[in-house]
DNA sequence: ACTCAAATGTAGCAACTGCTACAGTTCCAG
DNA sequence: CTGGAACTGTAGCAGTTGCTACATTTGAGT
C-alpha cells in the first residue's frame, strides 16, 4: 500500500490541512474521514493503516515548511537571517507546520512512539538543512551556519512552545532581537 | 475535592514517578492505579477526576525541579551559569522533569486542552523565575537575567527535544557552549 | 455498643479507538 | 460478454477510556 495512488495524494494533502489546523495529539480516524467526506475504512485502504498516514501527513507538513524556507529571498547577513526565519515561523500556514513538528517530536522523541520518532528524526534533517543553506545563501560561511542553526533552531523550538502564553509581542521580539544579536556574536 | 488528604499527598507523589517514567501523553487511570496498588475507582475518588490528578502530578514535578535549581551552587558568570543550567537538565530524575513540561506543553499549549494549559502557564513563570534568580545569585543584574533566561530556557526547550535525535554529545556540548558564549554576549 | 460519614470494592455504562470480515459494485482487459 | 482486480459501503469486533451507581466495610466520636 506504498504505491502513490491519484487518491491517497490528494487525501494526504486534505489530511495534512486537517492535522494543521486540528492538531495531531487526539487525531482520530473517523472525524478525519468525516472532515474529507470518505469513512475510516477508505483511509485504511488506502493507506494501509493510521501510522502511515500520519507519516504522509508529517512528511507533507514538513515539505511545505521547508518549501517555503527554500524561496526565502536571502538575508543581508546572520543577524538579519535570524529575524527573517523567525518571520517565517509566524506566516500563517507555516507556523502551523512548526507546531506540528513539536507535537510529532513530542508524541515520537520524548514517548518513544513510531512512526512519529523516526518521521521526526527525517524531519528535523530536512528543516536545519534548509536552514543552514538559507544562512550560507545569506552569506555566512557553513561550518558557523551549522552552528548558528543549532541555536537559532532550538530556540524558536522554545519560542513557539511559549507563543500561547501570551508573552507580550514586544518581549517576543526582543527575544529575538537578542538571539539574533547573541549568534551574530559567534562569528 | 481540593483537600489534601494524606492519602492524596502520598497518591500525587507516586503518581508523579510514575508519569515521570512513562509519559504524560498516553496516560490511562487503569494501569496508575495498578502501579499504585489501588484502583482508578480510588483514584477518582481522592482526586475528582482525571484533569485534577495530572494537575496535582505537574505541579509536584514543577515543584521538584525547580527547588533543584533553588539549592544550586551560584556559578562563575553568565557563561558559566549557562553550562550549569544545562548540567541540572541532565540531571536524572530533573530531566524527567523538564521532558514532561514540553509533554505538558505540547498538550495545553499547542492543543489548547486543559488542564493542562494553565499549569504549564504557571510551571513556567515558577520555572524561569528560578532560572532568573540563579542569574541574580550568579552576579548577573536582573534585567539582563531576565533577557538572557529568555534565550537560555527557549534553546534549551529545544535541546531537550533534539536529545534523542542522537546527535552526537560533542555537537551538543559545542551547542550548549556556542549558546553560553553568545548568552555572555548580550551582557 | 451505636451511629454516621469516610473510604473502598464490584460491576458496568456509554463512548470511542484502530481495524477487519463480508458483501457488493465498478470498470477495464481479454 | 466475461473474468478479475480495484474499489467501496455496512456492520461489527475487541479493546480501551473516564467515570458512576450501588453495596459494603471501616473507624472514630458519642
Amino acid at each position: 500500500m506504498a504505491t502513490k495512488t491519484q487518491r491517497r495524494v490528494e487525501w494526504t494533502e486534505a489530511a495534512t490541512d486537517y492535522v494543521l489546523e486540528h492538531g495531531l495529539i487526539g487525531l482520530s480516524l473517523r472525524p478525519l474521514a468525516a472532515d474529507l467526506g470518505t469513512s475510516d475504512r477508505m483511509l485504511l485502504y488506502h493507506f494501509g493503516s493510521k501510522d502511515e498516514l500520519v507519516a504522509a501527513v508529517l512528511r507533507d507538513s514538513n515539505e511545505r515548511s521547508t518549501d517555503y524556507l527554500r524561496a526565502m529571498e536571502p538575508s543581508r547577513d546572520l543577524r538579519h537571517a535570524v529575524h527573517d526565519l523567525w518571520a517565517a515561523m509566524l506566516v500563517p500556514h507555516i507556523d502551523r507546520c512548526s507546531r506540528l513538528y513539536v507535537e510529532a517530536a513530542a508524541l515520537g522523541l520524548l514517548a518513544g512512539q513510531e512512526p512519529y520518532a523516526s518521521v521526526a528524526r527525517e524531519a528535523n534533517e530536512l528543516w536545519t538543512a534548509a536552514m543552514v543553506d538559507h544562512l550560507v545563501r545569506s552569506g555566512v560561511r557553513r561550518p558557523l551556519a551549522r552552528r548558528a542553526v543549532r541555536i537559532i533552531d532550538s530556540a524558536f523550538m522554545g519560542f513557539q512552545l511559549d507563543l500561547p502564553l501570551d508573552v507580550g509581542t514586544r518581549d517576543r521580539n526582543r527575544a529575538v532581537a537578542d538571539l539574533a544579536e547573541a549568534v551574530a556574536a559567534l562569528a
